[in-house]
DNA sequence: CTTGATTATGTGCGCGAGTCATATAAAAGA
DNA sequence: TCTTTTATATGACTCGCGCACATAATCAAG
């Protein structure tokens, strides 16, 4: 009945999603994909293109393109996979080291300026609450990578994400 | 310090606003501008192309291409403003109607679908949060417009958002 | 070990969407 | 009235992406 309350849920997500792409836009000239891809890898270097792709929502081609410009910026770097040998494994560059953290720590404090106003007992109840929704979000493991793409890994023990994946295998 | 909470609103923002907007795009063919321009103008019947620019935050040009677009393909009308001849005051048709009506209500069940595992005091709980998050974010009218812009204004009675711009006036 | 199916990547071609620069008409202000 | 600002439109161009197709490697049988 109440639809109000959905309908603050997406105004907060369309906030906190656009402040984040405008925030990797501005500091770094990066669009949305390529701060996911940058991202993704660092949080798993060695990773593939087809791998990387299941994150992305995008096609071969696409990821392909986007992984051309990307190297051609000097940002990540392409090398032969030992164990399949169709493969190519991405790593960044010392560049893209540093673009990536930039990106990360620009949605962290971007996110965390718009949370400031809550007291220590709502940021817990957030927490708890926004733990429990991811938790029974995630369908699978390219799933997790596409709502993971920009979380920094580091930062995030206990990722309920994962958990959630262990708890309804694919 | 802890980072957690940050990582997992933005993982959750990604979720709703993938979620959204892959709804927006499956159920009628409708990528993520144009769904935002159809929820404005039903919003906002004889808004002008220059209003809903801010909300879309695109260029001036690309505002007009979207409309010649929705016109094309018969969602939008435009007609002459009485009030400003320079404007144009743009008007669904039935067609467009329909159209964002569907959208409207994938999002609302796309988002309610992804809270259904909550308890009613946790929706409680969350309902609040995000009230006073929205409030405490919104900088100024484009602002809202853009955080609003797939809003169903007829479900947001007493939006968080107009209150939090009539406090802090630009 | 050979052969066919699947998987990972790369590429030519084209389109759609958006920007920049520029143009025109109307409104506002001096 | 004259100048400046505002709202819209358009031509030329770019960029990112998808489709269709090609190639190489792996897998699965037989």
């Amino acid at each position: 009945m109440t639809e109000r309350l959905e309908n603050l849920v997406g105004a907060f997500a369309n906030s906190i999603a656009d402040a984040v792409l405008t925030a990797a836009k501005d500091e770094v000239d990066v669009a949305g994909p390529s701060a996911a891809a940058l991202a993704l890898i660092q949080h798993e270097p060695g990773i593939a293109i087809e791998t990387l792709r299941t994150g992305l929502a995008l096609t071969h081609a696409g990821t392909v393109r986007l992984i051309d410009r990307l190297e051609g910026a000097g940002l990540v770097e392409r090398s032969a996979s030992q164990i399949d040998k169709r493969a190519v494994a991405l790593s960044l560059t010392a560049e893209g080291e540093a673009v990536a953290a930039a990106i990360l720590a620009r949605r962290q404090s971007v996110i965390s300026h718009s949370l400031k106003s809550l007291s220590v007992k709502e940021r817990e109840a957030l927490e708890r609450i926004v733990e429990k929704l991811l938790q029974a979000t995630v369908k699978d493991v390219a799933h997790a990578y596409a709502i993971c793409r920009l979380c920094d890994d580091e930062a995030c023990e206990d990722c309920p994400i994962e958990a959630g994946l262990e708890s309804s295998p694919t």
